[in-house]
DNA sequence: GGTATTTGACCCGG
DNA sequence: CCGGGTCAAATACC
């Protein structure tokens, strides 16, 4: 138990040191780009307007909630080795950071440096700001000028079964896959519109005989569409586990799923918290007559509370992060995802 | 009637 | 040209 805390500590003060070094060359960048536009490796230019100054740091910082995240994933399956079975096959396989060469796992991820980082965060905006740009310029009487997504910052997590990862999800497409038995479904957040939330994911059942679901999710959320930390409760997949509450300052390590910022929460809101997916396509059509299927689409009450922000900063001051489990911690860093300034402080205050 | 899902068309990159 | 990602009209659902 020492060896994790002291362990969780020397990470999260890397980190530290990281964002330091990263918000420094980030005032650099953007003070640089309100001069002039802003050239990404060295061979485009991509101006980035000053209202995406936000949305850049928003990435940075995402990136440093993701290795974080990583750290503490690694650290859950060193010391909490498995003492469930449903632990070992719902994992993160990866942290995708480059559209490049896919696959290798996990391993060696959370090894990013800060220039990784940062250069990251840069491709991420880029290609974020094309795609906008792209989305811009699209005629109204025309279907839109889609422009593919480039890869930024997207995870993928394997799970035995579908899992609610905490937010609302509206599928938008489904596709079949060249040499892939299942359909790709194509989930967006419910609040891309009235929250700008940019966040996807896209769900793939890749193997049979167990099953296997492969969620991709990309980019963050940037909705607050949470469930309060009361009212929710973990993966009830496992009937053992559906009576478990999770409190922001429980002490109970009981978190199983491994997801950099929304954690299979599950609302607990009467029995009808779960809205069964009507899938059309094979596997969610006959998941659709399982007892055990669990909706990957959340249907958050609309009236449903984010966190109260005032309150935010001294609720989570008062927990210590080595006794937080893993989705609480990265639930609040979720929070902490939109104030650069909550973050340093909560960082710094568990530090002390 | 409002909201979510379905599904074929559209678009882009390779 | 093909495969994959997204849009949006039609449809289903509550």
């Amino acid at each position: 138990m020492e060896g994790v805390s002291s362990n969780r500590q020397s990470e999260m003060e890397e980190l530290i040191q990281g964002r330091e070094v990263a918000s420094g060359q980030l005032s650099r960048v953007i003070n640089l780009h309100n001069n002039r536009s802003l050239t990404v490796n060295g061979d485009h230019n991509h101006d980035l307007g000053s209202g995406d100054d936000e949305g850049f740091v928003n990435k940075m910082l995402g990136s440093f909630s993701n290795t974080l995240f990583i750290a503490n994933g690694k650290e859950m399956k060193e010391f909490h080795h498995d003492d469930d079975q449903e632990l070992i096959s719902d994992q993160i396989i990866q942290v995708n950071t480059s559209g490049g060469g896919g696959g290798g796992g996990g391993a060696g991820a959370s090894s990013w440096d800060v220039d990784h980082l940062l250069d990251h965060a840069i491709k991420c905006e880029a290609s974020h700001e094309e795609s906008c740009k792209s989305a811009s310029t699209f005629s109204t009487d025309r279907r839109g000028s889609y422009k593919k997504r480039k890869t930024c910052h997207s995870w993928i997590k394997d799970s035995p079964a579908l899992t609610e990862d905490g937010h609302a999800w509206r599928k938008y497409g489904q596709k079949l896959i060249l040499n892939a038995k299942h359909p790709r479904n194509y989930f967006r957040c419910t609040h891309k519109f009235d929250q700008a939330c940019q966040a996807t994911k896209h769900v793939q059942q890749v193997e049979d005989d167990p099953p296997l679901f492969r969620t991709t999710y990309y980019g963050n959320h940037t909705c607050r569409g949470y469930l309060k930390a009361s009212e929710l409760i973990l993966d009830c997949t496992s009937p053992r586990e559906s009576s478990k509450f999770i409190r922001f300052d429980d002490t109970n390590p009981s978190s199983k799923q491994e997801h950099p910022f929304f954690s299979s929460f599950k609302s607990l809101k009467g029995e009808e918290c779960f809205k069964e997916e009507t899938m059309p396509s094979d596997y969610m059509t006959t998941q659709h007559h399982n007892q055990l299927a669990l909706s990957d689409y959340l249907v958050s009450p609309p009236d449903l509370p984010a966190f109260a922000s005032p309150g935010l900063m001294s609720e989570f001051a008062s927990a210590n992060i080595a006794q937080l489990d893993e989705d609480a911690i990265y639930r609040k860093m979720a929070e902490f995802n939109y104030d650069d300034f909550a973050f340093d402080e909560f960082l710094q205050h568990e530090l002390r």
